[in-house]
DNA sequence: AGCACGCCGACT
DNA sequence: GTCGGCGTGCTC
């Protein structure tokens, strides 16, 4: 007997009523014990013979399997991981000439196969095993899962992420034997860290040591990752690294090629084709692989027994996934690192506030070189400011202080130069004129906006602030523009006619220059390397890298300036870098230091101070006016959940490329930011996930994007 | 999302 | 009686 008995008890007077109550008499008395049961009968496995599948369906369902029955002739095949395909709809049911119709077939992932089912209703049976290939290992389903629950997403969202398209072609392959361990590797360079060799020893004798490392600049970081990967496959088991992109994986490639040889790695990166993608993946799941360098995607890569994931420069926006559920690469490593136990290290030249969070609460060790390796191998640092540019005559006419004209000037004399300039769409947010403190919102802290009629107010919540006063100086004056810094390293190559210009950006990315001299005009992240390195560079224009709209404004140009700088050769070979921006401000600082690490602390502790992430967590939803107040009306936030906004959308400018989650041209949308305290980061992300589950069951609602950590909150 | 079911009004 | 509109809810 089932007491499943959803209709409140009315009494039973008229004819609806007793309808209702007929159909309901009819239902109990078809419905059936936990054996499974199947249309017309057929035969069924005789050992499990129900199958719990996730059906790849849109953001319908979220996380809910079904239950199928296992023909035998599918019993050898239908094992857990394997895809699968199933009839799936209302239509299912329908029985004409003896076979069931309608419900179309959508794909699967078969998730385990058990004896019963809770389902009271019969069971469809399976239609076909796509391949006998177990995709999706228990390992990768359970880290799917936590990805799923961390950003309050459908796991098939994940699985599409994680597992890359089916090719026959590359299945068929078979995989080769997995070659033997190497022998641990020598420390090489990584005997300039303090504890750089004991963290390869730890690696190799099967430890799971967790670091931050700080990298000094120079072009070793692609062999110390090598030999860290080495160090793990010594000790017999797997290792993945993450870097942002296709040429920092080629270095990674190369590096690893030359201290093991070919057949130990595999690069997983969307350059190669699908075919080709999918083989590389099969090889590393099946275990012929066992290590594995690649970008984004390959952070879910199935590496067999993983003793090590390691993830690269974690600042590059790249390192954010930009499809649902929007995760993150160093945040998904984190999540192997603690199921797997296996090591964790995070690589950057620069250090995001995240990392130096991951220190300060001692989850990993901070892995840094000592004062005296930082001051050899690194550039001559100097600073020119905005007031010192407004005093040299000269250079205000040039728009060039002639620091910088020097420096250029000697720099030529040895070797290649680099400039680097802004690239174009940054725009700059309101900053005091005074002392450039970007100007926020008293109540949130959110930063200010001149919004229509050029009224100030506040980005994230959208409290007006007429009265604004700068919480640094007591300024009450704004700023908002820039020099244009492409048109002034148009005029430096005219400067230097004897000397060839080349240029370096987001349409044509140079990978190498060679070691005679030359101008490299490069916006940030197309920096070629150069071979011997640079003699110079110039860094222009920090103020409108520094007023990016964006929380990370100030961490994201340090970044960007350390990461040009270490392109740069030491100071003791004649490297000089020239920075104009103003030298009192907390990033420059860190540069002229080379202290981003340091930088990173103190940004930290600012951010504790104002609630910002990643000390508190955040989630953005976008949508619909109506959608966004229907989704608050449904959840229950933690207690602690504090509502920000919603704000309207600025429409995206339509000359950019649309991005999935973008509204609709012509559309009004709405953002609004929730925020928790530290710990409440999961509660949040139920809560959500809850929410739209609730939403989208009742029907015709349209989802709200969700998503978990943001980048851009202001 | 499809797709069927059910309830209600307009027609032969 | 019976056809067909679309509002609601389920899909193993």
């Amino acid at each position: 007997m089932s007491s499943d008995n959803r209709q409140p008890q009315e009494p039973a007077a008229g004819g609806p009523e007793q309808l209702a109550l007929i159909r309901e008499t009819v239902r109990q008395a078809k419905v059936p014990k936990a054996k499974p049961r199947t249309w017309r009968g057929a035969a069924l496995a005789k050992e499990l013979p129900v199958a719990r599948v996730l059906v790849n369906k849109g953001a319908l369902h979220l996380d809910q399997y079904f239950d199928y029955a296992v023909p035998e002739e599918l019993d050898a095949d239908a094992q857990p991981g394997v895809r699968v395909r199933v009839r799936f709809g209302a239509g299912a049911h329908r029985v004409r000439d003896g076979r069931r119709e309608g419900g179309g077939l959508i794909d699967g992932f078969l998730i385990e196969r058990r004896a019963d089912t809770d389902y009271g209703g019969a069971l469809a049976a399976l239609a076909y095993v796509v391949s006998p290939e177990p995709v999706l290992g228990p390992r990768l389903l359970t880290l799917a899962r936590a990805v799923a629950d961390r950003y309050a997403g459908s796991l098939a969202d994940v699985l599409q992420l994680a597992i890359p398209p089916r090719n026959g072609r590359a299945e068929a392959k078979l995989s080769p034997e997995p070659p033997a361990p190497p022998a641990a590797p020598e420390a090489g360079s990584w005997v300039r860290y303090g504890r750089g060799a004991a963290f390869l020893e730890a690696l190799a004798g099967g430890g799971a040591p967790r670091a931050v490392w700080t990298a000094l600049p120079g072009p070793q970081w692609p062999d110390e990752l090598a030999r860290a990967v080495a160090a793990t496959l010594a000790s017999g088991r797997g290792a993945l690294v993450v870097v942002p992109d296709g040429r920092r994986a080629a270095r990674v490639d190369a590096a690893l090629t030359a201290l093991l040889g070919k057949g130990h790695h595999a690069l997983l990166t969307a350059e190669s084709g699908p075919e080709k993608r999918y083989g590389q993946w099969l090889a590393v799941r099946r275990g012929s692989v066992r290590a594995v360098v690649g970008t984004r995607a390959a952070m879910f890569a199935p590496v067999a027994d993983l003793g090590l994931v390691a993830i690269w420069d974690d600042g590059d926006s790249s390192h954010s996934d930009e499809n649902a559920p929007f995760p993150h690469v160093r945040e998904v490593l984190e999540l192997r690192a603690a199921h797997d136990a296996c090591g964790f290290l995070l690589g950057s030249m620069s250090c995001t506030v995240e990392a130096a969070q991951l220190v300060a609460s001692g989850w990993a060790l901070p892995l840094t070189a000592d004062r005296e390796q930082v001051r050899a191998a690194a550039p001559l640092l100097r600073t020119v400011g905005d007031g010192e540019l407004a005093r040299d005559g000269a250079a205000r006419a040039a728009r060039l202080p002639s620091l910088a004209w020097q420096t250029v000037r000697d720099g030529l004399k040895t070797g290649p130069v680099l400039v680097q300039v802004p690239r174009r769409g940054y725009v700059p947010r309101l900053a005091c004129e005074r002392c450039r403190t970007p100007a926020r919102c008293h109540h949130c802290a959110g930063p200010l906006e001149a919004g229509p009629e050029r009224a100030l107010a506040c980005g994230w919540c959208g409290l007006g602030a007429p009265d604004w006063r700068c919480a640094g100086c007591g300024g009450t004056r704004l700023r908002a523009s820039v020099v244009g810094a492409r048109r002034t390293a148009e005029e430096l190559g005219r400067a230097f006619p004897a000397v060839q210009v080349r240029t370096s950006g987001r349409d044509h990315v140079l990978d190498t220059v060679p070691g005679r001299p030359a101008l490299v005009v490069s916006t940030p992240g197309a920096e070629p390397v150069a071979e011997s390195g640079y003699a110079a560079a110039l860094l222009l224009d920090g103020w409108a890298m520094l007023s990016r709209p964006d929380l990370r404004a100030g961490e994201d140009a340090l970044r960007r300036w350390i990461d040009a700088a270490s392109l740069v050769r030491p100071q003791s070979e004649g490297g000089t870098v020239v920075i104009v921006a103003e030298p009192t401000l907390r990033p420059v600082q860190a540069l002229v230091r080379w202290d981003p690490a340091g930088h990173a602390r103190r940004e930290l502790a600012d951010r504790a101070e104002l609630s910002f992430p990643p000390v508190s967590r955040m989630a953005s939803l976008t949508g619909r006016p109506e959608v966004i107040a229907d989704f608050l009306a449904t959840a229950t936030l933690p207690p602690d959940a504090e509502v920000l906004g919603p704000v309207p959308v600025r429409t995206p400018d339509p000359r950019s490329p649309r991005r999935p989650g973008d509204p609709p041209v012509g559309e009004v949308w709405q953002r609004m930011l929730l925020r928790v305290p530290p710990g409440s980061g999961a509660a949040l992300a139920t809560a959500l996930k809850a929410a739209q589950a609730t939403r989208m069951a009742r029907g015709g609602a349209e989802a709200v994007r969700i998503r978990i950590d943001p980048l851009d909150i202001g």
